[in-house]
DNA sequence: CTTTTATCTGAACGTATGTTCATATATCAT
DNA sequence: ATGATATATGAACATACGTTCAGATAAAAG
């Protein structure tokens, strides 16, 4: 028996990847079996390799489309004007969390998998994740020329407000005590606090 | 031939430990085979069964044994007076730092491979670290009390700080640009503006 | 020197791994 | 209806896994 009724691309597809990432989210990469992957699409292992060239792909293509999607958003967000570096802090700060907190897999896939992608496909997350470190660090510099922030040292003060957003992802619920809306007005609040900006919101 | 010259339980079960503290944090629990940790020591796979009753349990003392020097070295430092609230919290930041720096490997099997402590151990750890976590949120909420701090929402304020101190930990490196004492003070300064501490040091 | 004990080897166990491929069949175009 | 194509199966491949254990050997004890 074989192409059991009812089956295309189409579907199975969008499948594989999604439940490559609920497995790989909740047990870790080198954790998860092909497998178990084909067992929770419905298929047979061997079906998979119709839509991915090996595991490794499947891993590179999550992180990828995760990290370009972040990057997109903020660029969207962003638009042609960019405005006072106060006001681009809190946007960075609204796009992040609202692009992070409805995607928990895909955030935990992206911070726990990285040693797990070869070399090359290493190389090209890791500029994804950088230029948008810099896109933050570029908004810290801009308040300290115009004197809108009190700031020593901008690459701390970056990593600091990165390291604060990331904690988020490992706590936040949709059904938890904060709304979306009040969390991302209290992270708005501590991000103007590192930079030393007087204004709240 | 067996026991070649000059091997002694002494020697070899710690080297059993820092092998797989090592190749974990390098590679991840699930990546990291029994005969790799044995070819790191420079022993047969079989001789690791004289050290740990199994892979889980090499797992599971790395990471008791990290998070109960942290909570140690932290009831060491606090000792029999707290002081002001502002202390305690300079203190906390203090002793967070200066334990997790020099531990760049058991903070990184730490913070990566909880999901593959079996559900008994995951619970310990579990407990461990949100002790920890609680002794920072009784500082904030002391300051609160005593109007040193100005802060509305405890929890928020204590993961924003937990999770700004736990980056650290991914790009520190001991022959970097900033010394150890630099890198304390100025987390110490960015804790105090999140918790609206008017005193910088 | 002899005996005991701690430590290690080497091989084996059953099971699981990622990947390939010949084969089969459902669907689509003609 | 017929043929082509896309998509699946199911079995097989070589290799790797965690763990066990009988047997060998070095060091310690007598």
């Amino acid at each position: 028996m074989a192409r059991t009724t009812g089956s295309h691309s189409q579907k199975t597809g969008p499948r594989v990847t999604q439940s490559a990432q609920r497995l790989f989210a909740q047990y870790g990469y080198a954790a998860v079996s092909m497998r178990q992957i084909a067992a929770e699409v419905g298929v047979q292992v061997g079906a998979l390799y119709n839509y991915t060239p090996d595991k490794q792909s499947l891993l590179f293509t999550l992180m990828q489309e995760h990290m370009s999607g972040l990057l997109a958003a903020w660029k969207v967000n962003q638009g042609p004007e960019k405005g006072t570096a106060l006001q681009a802090l809190l946007a960075f700060v609204d796009c992040h969390l609202r692009y992070h907190l409805p995607r928990s897999e895909a955030v935990f896939i992206a911070y726990m998998e990285l040693r797990n992608l070869t070399a090359a496909n290493f190389d090209h997350i890791e500029k994804l994740r950088k230029s948008y470190e810099d896109a933050l660090e570029d908004i810290i510099k801009r308040g300290m020329e115009t004197s809108e922030f009190e700031v020593v040292d901008s690459k701390i003060v970056t990593l600091a407000i990165i390291g604060m957003l990331k904690e988020v992802s490992t706590w936040y619920r949709p059904d938890g005590r904060l709304a979306e809306t009040a969390l991302i007005e209290r992270y708005q609040t501590m991000a103007c606090q590192l930079v030393g900006a007087g204004a709240d919101l």
